[in-house]
DNA sequence: CGGGATCCGTCTTGATACTG
DNA sequence: CAGTATCAAGACGGATCCCG
């Protein structure tokens, strides 16, 4: 879908279900490791979770930096790309509340 | 994926590659009617446009009318829970704009 | 003729079992 | 416990068909 449109171009990158919930769960409730993300009560499968982690570290959102050697074990960070997806996110928030009845602020509680 | 999280929400409802689309069609292009969306450079497939319409419209997002009976017609338009994805979406134009390169404001030009 | 339904091959998803 | 393999089910994309 190569056009030069900035909404398509984002969509390419985060225009899947899954992706801008790992980067919420990132910027609101501070994960970075692989287990706290399939906690989440949307229950990622671990295909995708481990898909979509690829995926957006290749494109630049987050960077996975080791934390273990043995077994080796890394955590994965928003980068400034990834976080500054934040304004988007908050505007979703704000539609969704004022839109969709029974939704939550802030997005995740503990569950 | 059902859960208070109003993230997830919205991306029920609008978290495939193309509704998005159709939402700055209409706001942006004023495009109301089928061939005007198929004909926007991303070449939506008629069946996923179809689709989309029918799925937006069962949502609450757009609203058909019609304008011709004879072969009938109708014509989309954004409701206001439609229209007020705006900020949305000019979230992701600021953040492509920043963060991928090649895109251009405003999102379509006519190509 | 143009909206949109149908068909069909392909790719993606989601659940879950499995491995190191 | 992080990540992969497997596989069924569904979504997608393209072509074509149908109908007013």
């Amino acid at each position: 879908m190569r056009s030069p449109c900035p909404i398509c171009a984002a969509l390419d990158l985060v225009g899947d279900k899954w992706s801008l919930l790992i980067v919420r769960d990132m910027i609101w409730l501070g994960k970075t490791r692989y287990n706290q993300f399939t906690d989440s009560p949307e229950h990622i499968p671990t295909n995708i979770l481990a898909d979509r982690l690829k995926r957006m570290e290749r494109f630049g959102l987050i960077q996975s930096k080791p934390y273990q050697d043995n077994p080796p074990r890394h955590e994965y960070h928003l980068t400034d790309k990834g976080l500054e997806l934040r304004p988007v996110l908050i505007e979703m928030i704000h539609w969704a509340n004022k839109h969709i009845p029974g939704t939550i602020t802030p997005p995740v509680p503990i569950d």
